[in-house]
DNA sequence: GGTGAACTTCATCAGGCGATGAAGAAACCG
DNA sequence: CGGTTTCTTCATCGCCTGATGAAGTTCACC
């Protein structure tokens, strides 16, 4: 067996920005998978294609890499303002939509990621909660103005984190296939429902 | 600092299923809260008050222990039974109160250290499934006898997950505090309509 | 074109892991 | 009582883990 291309000499071959996408690519593709405890360092370099030493030499810790592969994405705060945006009307819908369409497109999940990770399970757990918690359903308690606002929010909460869990993690048929319209069309009017539609009581 | 009262010798202390019944609760009070692969034996050992090697002893392996631990209880299957028994007519309540009041009581939430859990990943994960899909799903299509009775029934699965995983493993309030009755009367008539209820379409 | 920083590899460390096997102590059984 | 089984401890194995440090290679800049 001649080694045909690969000399495996040190040296600088890539532009270290590509190295370090890598490493964040393969990382969050197994934080996903296997969870935190069930990622090694070594396995992430090996998808990488890269040398385990590289992962601390841009992270540091395990827990940087896991810090760093986990944070929120850009482009959704924006996203999440389109929902209010249009006040009360159709924000069912919209809440739905953007859920959906958002983590279609992003292979980052950070739900998916918090659910099966977290380095000490208080951690980053908290600090999604706290940000969840102010950033929408604080807001959208505001925004209903209504006794039982809290609870409806909770619903909402139950929709979301059942409709992400079912279709990203566990691929529950029809749910994991079904089209974003399809989807929207049945969750939106019932989530609009039991948002600003009369209380049960 | 004088050794009080262990001396530490070995022998026959208990008897036997009692330091296997501690070392299961130990097991899934662990399992649960940091997933298989953040479990060790040595921490399920301490936890039980126990020599590590006695965990071989009962389960022979790690995964002999995580399938011990989490086998389903006995009294599920019933309360499934009583679930169908009433046909149709108001079975959106009677799933989703039958679902906490197991819930609530047991310790083994069989969902939450499945979710955060998993040996192989493969492994028990379809297990679960392969039962869900057979024992429940299966058998409400059959009865709702509807052309898109598999996307009613998997919104049925999206709420019964996003409320397990609401109130048992991130304890999201106020779901995680309501009183059964109290989201009974909230998500039961919704199921009901989206079970029953005339199609969106 | 030489110098220093950025990138990469390799060898290695201490520590924890799952698991094994032998041997000791209590309980059971005749 | 003696022998056997059952429970328990301990010492240990080989492996893999996260992490470090030094040395090598290439690039950017002057």
């Amino acid at each position: 067996m001649a080694e045909h291309s690969s000399p495996a000499r040190p040296g600088r071959w890539r532009s270290g920005a590509e190295s370090r996408q890598r490493i964040l690519d393969a990382a969050r593709a197994l934080f996903r998978e296997n969870g935190y405890g069930g990622t090694t360092v070594r396995a992430v370099a090996a998808r990488a294609d890269v040398d385990p030493a590289m992962v601390f030499y841009f992270f540091d810790t395990k827990k940087g890499l896991f810090a760093a592969a986990t944070e929120m994405p850009a482009h959704l705060p924006p996203a999440l303002e389109s929902i209010f945006a249009g006040g009360l009307d159709g924000i069912g819908e919209r809440v739905i939509r953007t859920l959906l369409e958002n983590m279609d497109k992003s292979d980052r999940t950070p739900l998916a990621v918090l659910t099966r990770s977290a380095p000490t399970h208080e951690e980053s757990e908290a600090l999604l909660r706290e940000f969840i918690d102010r950033e929408i359903n604080g807001r959208l308690v505001e925004l209903l103005d209504v006794p039982d606002a809290a609870l409806r929010v909770g619903m909402l909460n139950v929709q979301i984190l059942g409709l992400a869990v079912a279709r990203y993690i566990f691929k529950i048929e029809p749910i994991a296939s079904a089209p974003v319209d399809e989807l929207v069309a049945r969750f939106g009017p019932m989530v609009q429902q039991f948002l600003t539609g009369r209380s049960p009581s």
